[in-house]
DNA sequence: TTTT
DNA sequence: TTTT
């Protein structure tokens, strides 16, 4: 039964983030995201391929996505795949998405919400209620100002 | 538009292996994996999450997992989610698996299909038609100048 | 200054264990691995490439480690690259190893300390005074009462 | 013996490329690579922690590398440990790096050569020798029947 | 639809 | 030996 679960992602988000909040208060959000690949197709031409997957985000890592993050946002992720399972009318569906454990900006040019627009900025998930994320929140902030991430990233 | 796609699963087959061929003659099959996790849940008590997902093997990989392996049979996976989508009725459907890339037995005792079951085996799956897998066995070979590509693997 | 390190090895260890406690009572434990890869040399013939790891266990993991694991036994940790670095005689040295964040039991047959030897059982690292582990600390230990992995699997 | 040996790292380049060749004229170069950390320390304050690591690229992807990347640029690399061990005076000696591939530039403004800079830029290894990546551009390809292996990769 |  |  040893198991072992884990997914790594980079690539841009699809949507602008909407946060949410458990009745704990715990920030919970979901975003989309889509890697874009570059494949061989049947015929030896380039086929653009994109892999659209939903990435939840919690606490922290979530609020940061709201201040921090917006459509077009290049980001890294990783995290574990989760199976959500519900029914409709007797039918059972169900879906595969990633759940965060760690979320790492990309500071690319665009995207970006309200502020800085990315750069050098990593977050990693604060544990909600049931779901352990990785490593220390906010591990990973401010910088003496100059290179990468030109950061005035505040926290 | 930097991206990233990676995927690294340990876990069970959940059915036994069923062997297509593509009109080319490559292999492939489509095995389920379950990866059983146990976290905390909002109370405090230990869930188990089982999360169910699908797995593309191409070529020598999809040969090698009919030939050893089976219902049971633990095992690691390399690969990255693939999305495929479709349409029924003009509802667009989508389902998020992944394509193996490389895939390890760890051999337990059940599980596996005629043979050895399981082991010291490793395999990478080499290239079909249209879905290329990366760690093919060409990457593996050296043979000054020829190319890549003999799929002569010896076990 | 976007950053990403990690680092997952399966393999078996090649010593026993031996545990060490900070002043502060953690647990923490350097273990050997021993990844064998199977590579085409340069003249097409099969060579075996052998990395060795050094790798560091911290708390419940490193606890863990010291009882249920040995030499030979098969592991799975996922972690990320350290450089220590010190001098001798004015000579500035270095050295990578790995600390690990997650730990997974790989049931084999050999290895395996004095007790069950493996199978089910999963073990995240319990915090170090500097060194945040993946996930939440324990998250995966005691299940009322009855022990790691309700596992007398004994393989 | 089941055995994984995967890297994935994000981080800057520490110095200028410098491309050699192999007798066969495969192009190689070790690139060294930051990965810079921010943890809590013993008494909760924060602790840079770089990991300095060199990083081997062989084939079409070092040669992109000469041309595109240069001290500072950011990437990402995919790859596996590896142990280079020699002798001095009879001193066993030996030292870990990680042979790339994989490799994604993550277009920060500075750094990188002549060209573009970075963004939207991906390589994978083009075998060498002796040292074979995997994710080989022969594992994109899928020309019906012909093999594997043309390094056509347009840009 | 499922494995351990 | 180093990057940001």
């Amino acid at each position: 039964m040893a198991s072992y679960n884990r997914v790594v992602l980079v690539g841009n988000i699809t949507r602008d983030i909407e946060l949410r909040h458990t009745p704990g208060g715990t920030a919970v959000t979901d975003i989309g995201m889509a890697i874009n690949d570059r494949r061989k197709g049947q015929n030896g031409e380039w086929v653009e391929e994109v892999t659209f997957v939903d990435v939840t985000l919690w606490g922290r890592t979530a609020e940061v996505a709201g201040e921090y993050l917006g459509k077009g946002a290049p980001i890294l992720v990783e995290g574990r795949l989760k199976l959500d399972t519900w029914e409709v009318e007797g039918q059972k569906k169900s879906k595969l998405r990633v759940v965060c454990e760690r979320m790492q900006m990309l500071g690319g040019r665009s995207g970006g919400g309200s502020g800085s627009g990315g750069g050098g900025y990593e977050e990693q998930s604060s544990a909600p209620r049931s779901n352990p994320p990785a490593n220390s929140p906010a591990s990973q902030s401010s910088n003496g100002g100059s290179g990468y991430g030109e950061t005035d990233i505040p926290f």
